[in-house]
DNA sequence: TTCTTGACCTGGAGTAACTCCAAGCCGGTA
DNA sequence: TACCGGCTTGGAGTTACTCCAGGTCAAGAA
């Protein structure tokens, strides 16, 4: 798969891919006979991945940890799972601000409408 | 109120706030005899409205349309109104995209889980 | 009165995480 | 052979802060 179609499959851009890999997010990554990217099945998941971990605000040296660690095998699969329970923890508090947010909008549209009357 | 105190009542830094101030995103901010920012009830208001825009993910640039509209008086509240909705709809957005997350998070968990047996 | 301290000021440099662009290569079609 | 689309790299630009240097000001201590 070229970075065009791993882009696509992953919701990251292509020049966000290439930003990853060369900053260690990315292992593995091959290359054909042209010199250009090939990803694998594997890879293709593991940007999957990312790009959520990304879009709940998980922090790139984070990632950067979580990738080291996926490179170097199975033996880190507990200091992953810390990762990967820190990062639902996030989540639960993101869910808590949004709500907290909603809130307020909601008492602000409240007092919008009072104006409109 | 000082800087720091409207830095801590609405959760925005101090710098922030000069930052924001500059961009035009609070109005009406007067100075002391020492030339220094003193911030009324209502700006304060307005600073932690800004503060849980941002932290759900509004933009700057929708912020500062915002401000502007504010700025201008009670005759804009049905465009602000419009604002608000739409970053409603992004809150809900966010919420999808949190439970999406969870559950990847869940699966990938549980796929240690059985490695680790 | 002079000194120090702490909070604030401005302008500008630095940072994170992309995002975009120029210039060039490669494989395939007309 | 000429072009085209998709890929490459290195580097510049952007967003939204974040930090810092150097300076002012008011208040309390010596």
């Amino acid at each position: 798969m070229r970075i065009s179609e791993a882009a696509s499959a992953s919701g990251l851009k292509a020049d966000t891919i290439r930003y990853y890999e060369a900053e260690g997010l990315v292992p593995n990554v091959m290359r054909g006979s042209d010199g250009q990217r090939r990803f694998s099945r594997e890879n293709v998941e593991w940007l999957t991945l990312l790009y959520w971990l990304r879009e709940t605000g998980m922090p790139m040296k984070v990632m950067q940890r979580f990738a080291a660690l996926y490179a170097q095998g199975d033996e880190t699969i507990p200091a992953r799972k810390a990762i990967l329970l820190d990062h639902s923890e996030r989540l639960a508090r993101r869910r808590s601000d949004l709500d907290r947010c909603e809130e307020i909008l909601v008492r602000k549209l409240e007092i919008y409408e009072e104006y409109l009357r």
